[in-house]
DNA sequence: ATATGCATGTCGCAC
DNA sequence: GTGCGACGTGCATAT
């Protein structure tokens, strides 16, 4: 059963009513969402009005507000977590104050009329899981080498170097030293130009033959001429088939593996 | 006074009952939240899966999906506009499916429990106003050259080269090109990089003597050495400031400028 | 605290 | 459509 405090819902409320429910949502932490018209501004890093309109206002307990307009996918206006509100009625509007430290940067939500409230007290412990991002692609290499060829042995893996972090890091068949440079979506210049400035970092210190190896799941269209004209080589792969390698092998293993490679 | 079709809300309704307006939001194409406890699992670019948990579920007129757990700014789960929708009770649950094109991907919410479901008709003509991007910064150099240096001539804006576009382009006090690149904050070793590689192109062009100038409020501390190191320059400016100067100028001789400026 | 790079990034714009 | 870069990007991680 629900407790009485879980769940408060005002349909059509007073702005004062409003009001006394945000303010007591604030102070029991409960998650809040306010659909109304409103108005917004924003001051710190850069600075935004919205003029008036009807919007969604969530604001979470930990801290965090969205502004949300009845399209698009991204909140017009925003905080991020661990900023602090305040609630206060201004003649005939609300204000919500949302302060952020570091950088300085408030949002004022101004609500003319206020369609509903909702402060609910939400409960969520699921874990939440993703499969077939970068990392995993690092690690599916890692774990079964020939996934970029046959014979490569990886030595270490994030290595630290001049200008950044090497993926991968490793030994062909024949004992040149590969920089591998791993993407999960289509490479871009920008992923070669990376990867050759690693090749440049490493060719310097280690005077030694040295292959450059791009892992990605496709190339751009002028990509290709670039990695030959910089004889950088290419290697398909795709995130969610090293997510499939992964699946399939036993994590013991895989931790034990983990354990070895990276101290 | 408010159409009775505006706002629809029911409070703990039963699992039929909320389907049955979840649906129907669909179908009038209004704005949908739905606050209860759900798994989400994902399909598409990548894969995730959420396990049972009380999350706040929005869906837009446009086809926008946002997953919201009770913390953070970001939605745990998403599908941008465009996508489509369906709904159906399955055993004890109520599911949520949403398809996008291109990528082929889907999310689906599981519902076995709703809190709180709320369908609006939201009006939003609003205007939105930011400022500080880095276009105003653009275009207040363009505006006003001194802030950039004394005797400087913008020659061209956006300039398409090689690799990218330049920022900005043009001519100092003794006749040099200048190559600028403007970034609204502290700039890091890929916006030298970035310069560098446009001074790269147009120096094989244009067989000339050429300054790069970063222009950004800040350098990274290795940026600065980099910067001398490729024998490029730094200006300090604010993207606040800039703003300021746009905000200054009147309205009407800026749209003439750019009229005359870009074709 | 700063620096560096990923993200299911999304979005807009130019070719 | 593809490519390219901005974003109040946010976020985790390593120094």
């Amino acid at each position: 059963m629900q407790e009485p405090s879980k769940l408060s819902v005002l349909v059509e409320p007073s702005l004062n009513e409003a009001a006394a429910l945000i303010g007591k949502a604030f102070a029991q932490r409960r998650t809040l969402i306010v659909a109304g018209a409103c108005q917004v501004h924003y001051r710190g890093r850069a600075n935004s009005t919205l003029e008036l309109g009807e919007r969604i206002l969530i604001i979470k307990a930990d801290g965090s507000l969205l502004v949300h307009r009845p399209v698009g996918y991204e909140p017009v206006n925003w905080q991020p977590s661990g900023s602090i509100f305040h609630v206060q009625t201004q003649g005939n509007t609300i204000e919500v104050h949302s302060v952020r430290q570091k950088p300085r940067e408030n949002v004022k939500v101004t609500f003319e009329r206020v369609f509903m409230v909702s402060a609910l007290s939400l409960n969520d412990s699921g874990e939440f899981l993703l499969y077939a991002s970068e990392e995993d692609m690092h690690r599916a290499i890692l774990l079964k080498p020939s996934l970029l060829e046959e014979g490569f042995k990886p030595i270490s893996y994030e290595k630290k170097v001049e200008p950044g972090f090497v993926d991968v890091y490793g030994v062909d068949r024949d004992g040149k030293l590969v920089v591998v440079e791993v993407k999960r979506k289509t490479a871009s210049k920008e992923a070669v130009l990376q990867l050759a400035r690693y090749i440049e970092a490493i060719k310097e210190k280690a005077n030694r033959e040295l292959r450059g190896v791009l892992v990605a799941p496709s190339l751009g269209k002028d990509v290709q001429r670039l990695l030959a004209t910089m004889g950088l080589e290419f290697k398909a792969l795709d995130p969610k088939r090293c997510a499939e390698v992964l699946k399939r092998a036993e994590n013991s293993k895989l931790e034990a593996f983990f354990k070895e490679k990276t101290p």
